[in-house]
DNA sequence: CTACATCCTCTAGTGGCTAGAGGAGCAAGC
DNA sequence: GCTTGCTCCTCTAGCCACTAGAGGATGTAG
């Protein structure tokens, strides 16, 4: 006999949240479930551990096409990982550029805050620098 | 006589696009604006202002309705800024949180990357990382 | 006068969920 | 058996901030 829980304790051991299972099974991310005699979805290990690595996935910020793809390689151990590779790059390529960016804007908001008097709008410098993109610390974004 | 300009021009020289403008008006961010014998939008000085501060709050990370807020100071200067100060902080905190946590997602990629031999998807690291939560390089996520 | 670019309105779609309505199944206590 | 209350079911609609496209009107250059 394999054990099998149903949705709620899957989204409970999992960390996929019980709508969200039924969305990934909608868009094709999860395999259709065993379902009992009361029509209630029937989860097995195996699903658990793909709906691990799809949140994990997702917490990495890959994208759910991208998912798809990573889930795909994992069902095939034989074929070479040259795929998740690219993927797993460009991922890390896309966080470094956020990273660059955020740190840019960081500093914006720094100088923003810390010309701020706290007096009137009238000389605000959030507002003034939101206004003129002239006084910005950034040239480009 | 006042120079206006139509929508597309007023696209080019604000940076914001077309449709995102007429978008902009709709959610009443920006001001009905006149319209000549054809029907169509003419945009004066003020209102490619007003765009160019709303698309810098975006770029920045402003969501819309802080921007509406901001937009409301802007129009009265004469009010205490406390308010623009506090959206900006609120900004920066969040932006510092951001980063915080895609600088730990960077340095798990940069792990899983420089752990994959190339190899096949069985011993793959990508996935493996994937699969198991355990074999992070971070406890919490 | 003819192209062709630009503009108009309207609806629907994007990603990745989330919320809510309205109803059925299930386990525990009485 | 019966009720209570929880979990589950399906389905539709909503979120944010746009973006795309249809189908038609207007404006302008040659």
């Amino acid at each position: 006999m394999i054990q099998s829980v149903a949705i709620g304790e899957a989204a409970e051991r999992s960390g996929v949240k019980v709508p969200t299972i039924r969305y990934y099974e909608q868009i094709g991310l999860l395999p259709v479930p065993f379902r009992n005699q009361g029509n209630r979805r029937l989860y097995r290990e195996a699903d658990l551990c793909r709906l691990v690595f799809i949140r994990h996935a997702r917490e990495l910020g890959f994208e759910i096409e991208a998912i798809r793809t990573l889930l795909a390689l994992q069902d095939n151990p034989n074929q070479p990982c040259a795929t998740a590779d690219v993927i797993a790059k460009a991922r890390l390529a896309d966080v470094e550029q956020r990273i660059r960016s955020l740190t840019a804007l960081k500093a914006e908001l720094e100088l923003m805050v810390q010309g701020c008097s706290r007096g009137r709008v009238g000389t605000c410098r959030v507002i003034e620098v939101l206004s003129d993109h002239g006084k910005c610390a950034h040239a480009r974004h």
